[in-house]
DNA sequence: GGCGTAAATTTTGTATACATAATACAAATA
DNA sequence: TATTTGTATTATGTATACAAAATTTACGCC
């Protein structure tokens, strides 16, 4: 039982978090949002300076996202933000196209119908940002969709992997979908996925899934 | 054209690598090989005396092997060895299962006839251990073939993911496969595969191994 | 003797200082 | 002028020192 006078999570809790989890948090934000463009070389001192620590926890948050993949550490050369090449993207998208197409499979087997409901509201608030053009919220709903679908899995080995393959390609993505054409496809297979959804057709799913995320790789292959 | 007096990658190239890489790489040994056992708490000062190193590149390393899944840090409560759940495991065969019977297909579509030629050698290898049930270099050599045909799919992610689950799962393996009965149907589904491959029937040859991973399950799941 | 509290000890987190390697720059040589 | 070599500067790697938190121990109290 739950002793605590506070509810777990709420603004109240003290979440401590450490100096270097906190120093990971924010680089990887500004790699994921662009501030720190892929091939940039992060400057240590800069960034200490700016951040306000000093550069142990700053070096150990480095360790972190070099082992996420989103930064590379060459011995007495400094860190620089990973840079994907072509071959590393398709091989990300093939990968996760696989993963989400797996995790479709077993949500139609293992989800429960108020799960599946939660994964219906969320794809319909995202179709009405959809209907006004509104990108940002859809690209935002969107994430959460996939997200979400693989949390339902129950799988932490794959909730993990994906959720990894898909910060690393967020800004990617994030710059494809600017093509209204291909948008339009894009919400299309997410109408079918959700179609074989309610009728718990996991292969069905997992293909429209693989596709759709296959089809990313179009989406995104002329933007670098 | 390359100008250079020595080969790039020959045994002339310095390489150097950092102490925190050092020290990870000796850590993470101590885990996979055992002797830093599940749960055990993280002796910094200990550790840190015998590496004979210092707390800096020995928390720097402590760091990437937590991004690596294969140790827990709790704020202020020092490092653990990740002690991995039933749920845990199950998860990652679950998933490495999946994996590889993708990279299954892949290297059926894209392997030359010399890669297969080459698992087929890592196989007769494998197989002349088995006749005489030389058990720890069967099992490395099972290991190798499982990286090697992940590696010929030539999709790094892939490659990457497969080799960290690999990682983490290897003591655990390692402890499976002790019954002469279950050791021969891996041995089965071994030949089964081989037979596939040389077929380049990618669909089989995934569905045998998926089905090969899933086995591993039963074959660990009651040491625990 | 058991329990709760407070001091002492240990452990962990962060900052700083020092050592070493890499880079940039300038002078010297061809 | 181009190239090389030595030197200064800067950046990176590692060790140590200090601060804060957690754990353990000791003590007083019921």
């Amino acid at each position: 039982m739950n002793d605590s006078v506070i509810a777990p999570g709420s603004t109240f809790t003290i979440r401590k978090e450490t100096l270097h989890d906190q120093v990971a948090d924010r680089i990887r934000d500004l790699i994921i949002e662009g501030h720190l463009e892929p091939g940039t070389r992060i400057d240590e001192a800069r960034l200490v300076e700016q951040l306000g620590v000093s550069r142990t926890p700053f070096r150990e948050a480095l360790r972190t996202l070099a082992a996420e993949g989103l930064v590379v550490i060459r011995p007495s050369r400094g860190a620089h933000v990973r840079k994907l090449s072509r071959e590393d993207i398709f091989s990300m998208l093939e990968l996760l196209a696989r993963l989400e197409s797996f995790a479709a499979e077993l949500v139609c087997k293992r989800a429960t119908d108020a799960d599946l409901a939660g994964l219906s509201d969320l794809h319909d608030r995202m179709m009405g940002f959809y209907a006004i053009r509104d990108r940002m919220p859809y690209y935002k709903l969107n994430q959460e969709f996939h997200t979400q679908l693989t949390a339902l899995t129950g799988n932490s080995a794959l909730i993990e992997t994906q959720g990894n393959l898909q910060a690393r390609l967020k800004r990617i993505r994030f710059m494809g979908n600017r093509n209204p054409d291909l948008w339009a496809a894009s919400v299309g297979e997410h109408e079918e996925m959700m179609a074989a959804l309610m009728q718990r057709d996991g292969n069905a799913l997992g293909a429209v899934m693989e596709r759709h995320l296959l089809n990313a790789w179009d989406r995104v292959a002329d933007t670098f």
